[in-house]
DNA sequence: CTGAAAGCGCTTACAG
DNA sequence: CTGAAAGCGCTTACAG
């Protein structure tokens, strides 16, 4: 409703409104200024001052300069996000959640790799260079995080096998897997193949592990050479399925496991292109339930992993950090579940 | 290599290394540090000292404060970007773009708002109090413009109709709309519907339109009532068609257009689940051409837009006005074109 | 309750 | 080529 009154206020060529303009404005001090604009008046500045104050923000167009802010606090208002691979929609949601829980007093950064990348040494000075009020990483390297250590508020998210030593958000991926592998084992499958994520992050190893122990013990096996890798693309895990059909159909393999549904999905497509039959001939499964694993055809198996609720977890953790208190539990970890559709129905 | 340094250098409790530290280290004064530090020794600073300072930066592993030098220098080194909807895997890819282009000496702060909000003018004021070296606002709203106005380097991507005043990168999708109209007309389409998106951004109305004069022009009709609109949300449009089903089938539509694959995905979900043969009883269009669109089941008809150089040009264009150069070429348009897949293929 | 003043870390004329 | 000093805009003890 006053959008007129801000192009007003901000029209061309206008300085910016500091405190010591608005100080003037009010007749009282800059300090008074920056109580009332922060909201700690109680019991340190008048009504009357508190009134007078706010009007003259209110007239002027006041707003608070971060920068001179942050320099005098000593911390930003910058939360940094540290993501692998921004293209992921899995991450999007993970990014959806966190912005929810910041709220609008953080301002989100998010600093993202290329693709199966970490950041560097260089990277993560210059983050620190911004003095952000909180750090969130997400699918961290070991040698990353020790290159970060006490530098404030942390929280990791997805991040298994850290130890207790950093509060950390994680997805219970094991019971999804173990989920899938009696899903398969069930369906009559012994021989299946294991498509694999290669960003290097322990969520993918995660994966594979839970899956070949429960895949195991549930008669299952994966044989040698029934193993590829690619980065999170549908184009190279076409390629790498592709090359590897003949050989796999020669093994007996009747089910393909990928560690990303992405990954499943380059996998139906070259099935399509090469007339393989899902789930018939092969059967196919992701992890991530991605929105449009309900859409592809056949509908795509997956083990569902809450990403926005991970995202916001997450913050909220940091957020609790970052007002100095102490989180009653630094270690959360959110349930995944297994969604059956149609590439792995019953023959 | 250096990994093991970083480590020792930022033990615990470390205090944050100062340019009054390096120049007491290097016995110069503060002013030839920043000099220094920033590359601006070219006949200024003295090879000796250039290089005592260089080695103490090294050794006491100094990194500039970017809180302290945006204050001195009145901007940050932050480009904000204003994004409607990150979720939507397109600006995935528009923000790959902005990154490959930004480089790492500036840093990347995503404003997003939920889906289908636009800005408000509280958080317009927030952003500019970060004092970024310039802003990059996709798919922008006229009034969220004007609140913005005269306040540093702005580049405009996709923002069809905002005429000459601001910089702007925008994607031709008036020829991949003209291309669809075509394809659909030779196929025999003479009724279509039209579903919409509702964030209220410039670009689905120029979709809509473009493809609308350009389906009149060819004989094609949108009857009353074969329009919807819902926000970009595979769910929501997928309840929206059913909701709309009945009715365009008695009005004879045998084609959906849709403002976004997103829309179409949730089309052909609903068709499947409707038992409506794709393409043979409704054929089914997107914008966008997403990753998924190739895989979906049939393939989605799509107009290609080039999201990814999008975001470059759009980022090399704002670095020129951050440096003060000026623009050759201030309004940047890029091609699209249309993707044939299955979802329309000839009866 | 109030304001003068110091200080956050840097950059940049300015004088030498 | 070099350094002392002012200044960026804010916050926070401190003295009153």
């Amino acid at each position: 409703m006053d959008s007129t009154d801000l192009q007003r206020t901000t029209a061309p060529m206008r300085r910016r409104v500091t405190a010591a303009m608005v100080a003037e404005h009010a007749g009282v001090s800059t300090a008074t200024v920056s109580l009332v604009a922060n909201g700690k008046t109680h019991g340190r500045v008048s009504a009357a001052n508190e009134a007078k104050v706010l009007d003259s923000i209110r007239k002027l167009g006041y707003v608070i300069d971060e920068i001179g802010s942050s320099l005098s606090r000593g911390v930003s208002s910058t939360v940094i996000m540290v993501a692998p691979d921004i293209s992921n929609p899995f991450f999007a949601k993970v990014i959806a959640g966190v912005r929810s829980a910041l709220g609008s007093n953080y301002q989100l950064l998010l600093s993202v790799t290329d693709a199966g990348q970490l950041p560097s040494a260089a990277d993560t000075r210059r983050l620190l260079g911004l003095r952000p009020a909180g750090l969130l990483v997400d699918a961290p390297d070991p040698s990353f995080l020790e290159a970060l250590s006490a530098t404030g508020p942390l929280v990791l998210l997805d991040a298994p096998g850290f130890g207790e030593d950093v509060p950390a958000v994680n997805l219970d991926v094991a019971q999804g897997a173990r989920d899938l592998a009696a899903h398969l084992a069930a369906a009559g499958h012994t021989k299946v193949a294991y498509l694999d994520g290669i960003t290097g992050t322990t969520t993918f190893e995660l994966r594979r592990t839970a899956f070949l122990k429960a895949a195991t013990a549930l008669g299952m096996s994966v044989p040698d050479g029934a193993e590829a890798a690619t980065t999170i693309d549908v184009g190279l895990a076409a390629d790498a399925f592709a090359e590897a059909w003949p050989e796999w159909k020669k093994a007996g393999i009747t089910a393909v496991v990928c560690a990303t549904d992405t990954h499943a999905y380059g996998v139906l497509q070259e099935a399509r292109v090469a007339g393989i039959s899902i789930p018939g001939e092969l059967a196919v499964t992701g992890f991530d339930d991605l929105p449009y694993s309900a859409n592809s055809n056949p509908g795509l198996t997956s083990v569902n992993l809450p990403a926005e609720l991970l995202g916001r977890r997450a913050a909220e953790q940091l957020l609790k950090l970052i007002n100095g208190e102490d989180l009653e539990t630094p270690l959360l970890t959110l349930d995944s579940s297994l969604m059956v559709r149609g590439s792995t129905a019953q023959a």
